[in-house]
DNA sequence: CCGGCGTCCTACAACGTTATAGACTAATTG
DNA sequence: CAATTAGTCTATAACGTTGTAGGACGCCGG
């Protein structure tokens, strides 16, 4: 690794700068001179050092990516698209796990820690909107998800409302009206929780059917532990529905499988649907409907948008959003009616 | 961002290399210098160029990580326990995906890309054992995974065979004779396919059972899909059956689904243990028996061998094997016979 | 009263790269 | 034919940090 630039030079008996300008493409170089360098280069086993030239040109071709955790499997398979869109634009990403944690997400946005990078896509679970003046950082910030709206920063996020109302209505286009929903956060207007319960409220009011309240479990986090209980306390309150949202996929099935446990049939007595897409509602049992709330897009756009800034694009923060898709699968599949 | 030690330096009315001292706590500073820095640093929102820093130590402070996929709960999980190992030793994460591609993993290994980062984690699928002597790099390398034994570097892995003898010894232990296997690859000998499939051959014989090739099937990849499609081909093939080992979580989950559209009962009629213990099968119906093979471990192990050999340890290619768990879930709960 | 040592600090070089400014040739222009 | 221009290359100065070498001061023991 002792190889620098200074030894091919001298082995190609040229200056230092001749070997950079050989690397960067510089257009005013003999064919045979480009040659000669290239050959010392490959001989040499040569690779430029990128500390040194992060440090001269003060890019580092690293964008941060924060996000709660990898073991979520929303989060594992965003990670994997921002990867995929990242390397298409020859950037690499480095990972970041907040928890979900609020001050652990402040002090990634105010700590230098992640100086290693050029930029950073933000997607928070601890921060709400009252936080949003801590976007206000000087390096090339992306925020993702749905907890802050409004904020100093370009924004990627997924058509909550509409995708939930769209959710909601195709469940009442199964001719379901007592829809129960697994995963509400109290008090919450704004975050993804939030905003699907108003999309669900919107939907049953374009119904004309009544809100009850009764239908709506809370849960703190959104894993599957936390749609089973959240389930199984609603069997026991002994409300009656005939149909269930999920506000994510993990939920839906976390409540599906208690749902099957106790005895009701899936989606004949209760139609579900979740939201998110994962890939493990391609194999549940039965498969899971849901939101596909555009994963691809959302990471493409975000990582574009994102490269923009780090290379000096100025303007006013962009609200972007993903078009969403609704996937009927088997825990919905029922006649129109 | 344009404030360096110099400005620092500057406000504080001592030379950069005090200040620099300051930030690295060198022991002789009198404690009102260190106290006039400290300040000149907060007010004016110093902090330090971790490029340049780099440049001068040789070190980034960041490993790489490569591994095939992250929408593959394993190994979403597998980046999850590294990124906290890392955290805890000051280290940041650099996440690269191969696909587990052969050709995409080995450029990784030739090429100077990530050069960013002090060393690498290296989870490959695609090479095998006879691409051994491309882990000869000239960085220090850490490889996890069942794919090659014996290399020329530290190696981190799971104790595969033993494990998945134990894993078929307790469906036997529940009285099973017919054990199905999904997820096998046709003519492996290492790979995580070929050592568990070894250690479910080793586990009939200790118990006297023959080896019945129609019970194993065959897959390329390990998806949800693959469980599923080969399930349903041993189904319709007739052969018969009391209970399967799905090489991995998600075979075992895809298949078991399969067993169930086809009205089998499980444990009942087919006993079911998977390989992996991801938090998927917690909360499947049923639940799925597994084996835990000591992810974290893993993790912590191959963070901590990989800053040994950061900084400087020499020796020779250690292989390290995490302890295993069986776990019993629904899928397998029966009375022991 | 002097040499030596511990403490605190500074000046400057170095890490490996790219940017700037300019030197030199050969070709083209007025 | 002088003056420009295009093409090719080089010397040197940055980028912001840490390492090296050493200077200045005060205190101690002899």
């Amino acid at each position: 690794m002792a190889v620098t630039i200074k030894d091919v030079a001298l082995a190609a008996g040229v200056s230092i700068k001749t070997v950079s300008n050989v690397i960067n493409d510089y257009q005013y170089i003999r064919a045979d001179t480009k040659q000669r360098v290239m050959e010392a280069i490959a001989s040499l086993g040569y690779s430029p050092n990128l500390s040194a030239r992060s440090l001269r040109s003060g890019k580092t071709g690293v964008i941060g990516l924060a996000v709660p955790e990898l073991s979520l499997s929303y989060f594992a398979e965003l990670a994997d698209s921002i990867i995929k869109a990242a390397e298409e634009r020859g950037l690499k990403v480095l990972i970041e796990q907040t928890g979900g944690d609020r001050a652990r997400e402040l002090e990634i946005l105010a700590s230098p820690r992640l100086q290693m990078t050029d930029g950073l896509l933000f997607s928070p679970l601890g921060v709400s909107n009252e936080d949003a003046h801590h976007l206000n950082v000087n390096f090339p910030l992306v925020l993702l998800g749905e907890r802050i709206f409004g904020g100093p920063t370009d924004h990627v996020t997924m058509s909550n409302v509409e995708s939930a109302r769209a959710a909601t209505a195709h469940l009442i286009s199964k001719g379901r009206k007592r829809i129960a929903v697994v995963g509400g956060h109290e008090g919450e207007v704004i975050g993804s929780a939030g905003l699907r319960l108003r999309g669900y409220q919107e939907a049953l009011e374009e119904a004309g059917i009544p809100f009850d309240h009764r239908l709506v479990a809370y849960t703190t986090l959104w894993h599957r532990s936390n749609g089973a209980t959240s389930m199984r306390e609603m069997l026991e309150s002994g409300v009656e529905f005939d149909a269930m949202f999920g506000l994510n996929d993990t939920l839906a099935l976390g409540a599906m499988r208690v749902l099957q446990e106790a005895g009701l049939r899936i989606p004949d007595d209760v139609a579900v649907i979740g939201f998110d897409d994962l890939d493990e509602g391609r194999y549940s049992l039965p498969t899971l409907s849901t939101i596909d709330p555009g994963r691809g897009e959302i990471a493409e756009t975000a990582v574009r948008v994102l490269q923009e800034r780090i290379s000096g694009h100025d303007g006013p923060p962009r609200e972007l959003e993903a078009r969403f898709q609704v996937v009927e699968r088997e825990s919905s599949r029922l006649p129109t009616s």
